[in-house]
DNA sequence: CGACCATTTGATATGGATCAAGCGATGTGG
DNA sequence: CCACATCGCTTGATCCATATCAAATGGTCG
């Protein structure tokens, strides 16, 4: 059991540009968050942070996407979550990332620190109410991806577009913006198996792949009975 | 992909006392929380709370052993977590329970009514902070966990195994309170493969297994490279 | 247009599931 | 206090879903 990913997984970037303060961005349901931050571009494939660094920053995705994730020291790789715009990422517990952090598309990225957090959520006990919620709705995400492992392929990948399909409500319409890599690191499978399985839903008339990167739900109600 | 538990896990059984007042409990790590809970105590199989009932407590162990799971329609069970002594669970977001969650051995647990952690966090905001960092710990407990997905039989049993170690630091002697059931279910194994990856981890004189239920961890650096 | 990379498609291998007995510890009733 | 039933676990034989290996295809970008 030595490879999965391995050394597929190539990339490389650098953050398109240096931070530069952000004034307001409106009372979004974050509040008063975004009004501390910096804003910042990642080109795709841009490392945000890595396992270990210390966790000086929570960030909010502006627009793009981002994955977070793990690799073994023999290069298997196990995505965490996908972060699409709106959605705020890293928190950790300690001091140091327990994942590492990259734009899978360009993106841009408010970045705020943590000791303003902290510090702002010691004065305003409704932030520190947020966070615990934010926190917990992630924890609550994960949770519920761990049930991938009782879950047959056909069913992680109905799953899965289903999870997409709700967070980016296109309709009927989803536009992945990440690879067949991505998708398997994230479900535990190989791209091959994903590709297969997605065939297979085509070929039921469940969904429909009129490009690769976006997907037509043709029949919700099946692929709710195949999330189990 | 129909069974892998199904119907295996049988169980019943209810709280053996009502609760009553809880009378201090020193200062622990987690403060004034233990003071405004109701200890009870529960057989062993009793239901805890079930998966989409309304989540009005928080709840900490005094002794015994918790699992908290989900079951699929078709009667497949994913484990998320087990709580041993000092542990706190029940941490959910909205007001509903996302996870089921039973006592495997018989336990004393506290208590409290999430309106009044949420009441006392509103007014001392390290107990705010508190609860943050606790649903952010687990929250990486659950995503460390979640590598679980890209690991063979073997790495999953040894991680296992290291994990149970150091939260029962019994000095090279795991004393589990679980049975192979729920070991095979937290870590989407079967008991057959449980069963022989532990015999394989013995013959290899990495582990030995006196009784069914004590494991002696005789080589823990050969289980940490198993870790990955 | 050509090269490259992501993805699909096909053939084969295999780790772990499933099915089916055995076995040993624990408890129960006589 | 012992025979027996039960339950949790182990052990063995076989099967299958998905990984792996290998090519073919097609979309994208210079």
């Amino acid at each position: 059991m030595l490879t999965q990913t391995a050394i597929r997984n190539v990339s490389q970037g650098q953050p398109a540009t240096q931070p530069h303060r952000v004034l307001l961005s409106g009372a979004t349901q974050t509040g008063a968050i975004e009004l501390m931050g910096a804003c910042m571009s990642f080109v795709a494939n841009a490392e945000i942070y890595g396992e270990n660094e210390p966790a000086e920053y929570l960030y909010k995705v502006v627009s793009g996407t981002v994955r977070t994730y793990k690799v073994l020291v023999d290069g298997r790789r196990q995505i965490g979550a996908f972060h699409l715009a709106g959605d705020i990422f890293g928190f950790e517990t300690g001091d140091v990332h327990t994942f590492s952090a990259e734009a899978i598309t360009a993106c841009k990225i408010i970045v705020i620190k943590r000791s303003a957090v902290i510090a702002l959520a010691t004065r305003d006990n409704d932030v520190a109410r947020r966070m615990w919620e934010l926190t917990a709705r992630e924890l609550a995400r994960v949770q519920e991806h761990s049930l991938v492992l009782i879950k047959s392929a056909e069913e992680r990948v109905a799953g899965f577009l289903l999870e997409m399909a709700d967070r980016v409500p296109s309709n009927g319409t989803v536009e992945l913006p990440m690879s067949r890599q991505d998708i398997a690191d994230y479900l535990g499978l190989t791209i091959e198996t994903v590709s297969r399985t997605l065939k297979h839903l085509e070929s039921a008339a469940t969904i429909e792949v009129p490009k690769r990167r976006r997907i037509l739900l043709r029949n919700r109600s099946a692929l709710r009975r195949l999330n189990a």
